[in-house]
DNA sequence: TGCAACTTGGTTGTACACAACTCAATAACC
DNA sequence: GGTTATTGAGTTGTGTACAACCAAGTTGCA
């Protein structure tokens, strides 16, 4: 399969622009569901952490970690303030003393129903369709999984 | 044209995961341009900044944020990390005293060459074939512009 | 001319994100 | 059993992001 060669100048551009694409869309949705998440009281990474307890419940601070590809320096604070918050409750384990389980109280339970129109508000705000929002996250997974490799 | 159903749960669940893949991405490349540019001494958003200046040369702060999409909060500080390190230098505009302008030294001007080789580097590392990565472009741009709608 | 509205850049406060580190607990090995 | 290595959270320091606000300069209009 032979392709139509490409300047060197556009195929240095084109990394650019996907880079700065990809960071501006980021900032772009943070921006619309910091909107949306407003009367909730949570910003976008914290509606990440509900989410994973929503529908995985309780599990360790390294489970939240590795779904979110974050470290603890990121979700130690974070998780201290939906604690603060009342939405979660931190208790080391017994079973192995290294290892604290998050667990949702009730306040945290109760937050889920007000933020389910929340994704069909940002889906739309995408203006894209079902097929085109389907590609985009082939091709982000993909360029995420080669990224790691490196 | 007539579309297959699409169930609603699948509708919710595709939102949140083209919004965390953004996300995640967004970060995996942060990570990479974090190698790439460390013996630069710069940081991404810092070689964005750069970039912009080495294309168009001296401008003032609000022209860097407008093609960025960055105000003065963030960049304010970066600029004067940029200064800091002797890379630029910022200099309130005579004609319109509200405006500081930002120009190259003449380090700023010689990093060029040292960074030149870094998007091929990234290019590479993205794996994906030149086809794709226009239409990561294509796509990402339209969600941006839709965001911003909002 | 004089004043209100707007623009530009800066500061402050809050919240990620991550590297580098510490500390305690557990696992692995001889 | 005792020593070493590894693991899980947390802390500290730096650097974005961005809202909210401020000060100073400019513009526009009555």
């Amino acid at each position: 399969m032979t392709t139509l060669p490409v300047p060197d100048s556009e195929l240095l551009r084109l990394d650019h622009q996907v880079c700065f694409q990809l960071h501006a869309a980021s900032r772009a949705f943070g921006s619309v569901y910091r909107d949306a998440l407003k009367d909730l009281g949570l910003t976008y990474p914290q509606y990440l952490a509900m989410l994973v307890l929503w529908e995985h419940g309780a599990q360790p601070v390294k489970a939240i970690g590795e779904q979110l590809r974050l470290d603890s320096g990121t979700l130690s604070p974070l998780l201290k303030r939906l604690e603060g918050a009342g939405l979660v409750r931190r208790e080391r384990s017994t079973e192995d003393e290294r290892s604290v389980t998050v667990h949702l109280t009730a306040a945290g339970e109760d937050l889920r129903e007000r933020a389910l129109p929340v994704p069909r508000r940002m889906l739309a705000a995408t203006g894209l369709t079902v097929e085109e929002l389907r590609m985009l996250r082939g091709l982000l997974g993909r360029v995420t999984a080669a990224l790691d490799e490196v």
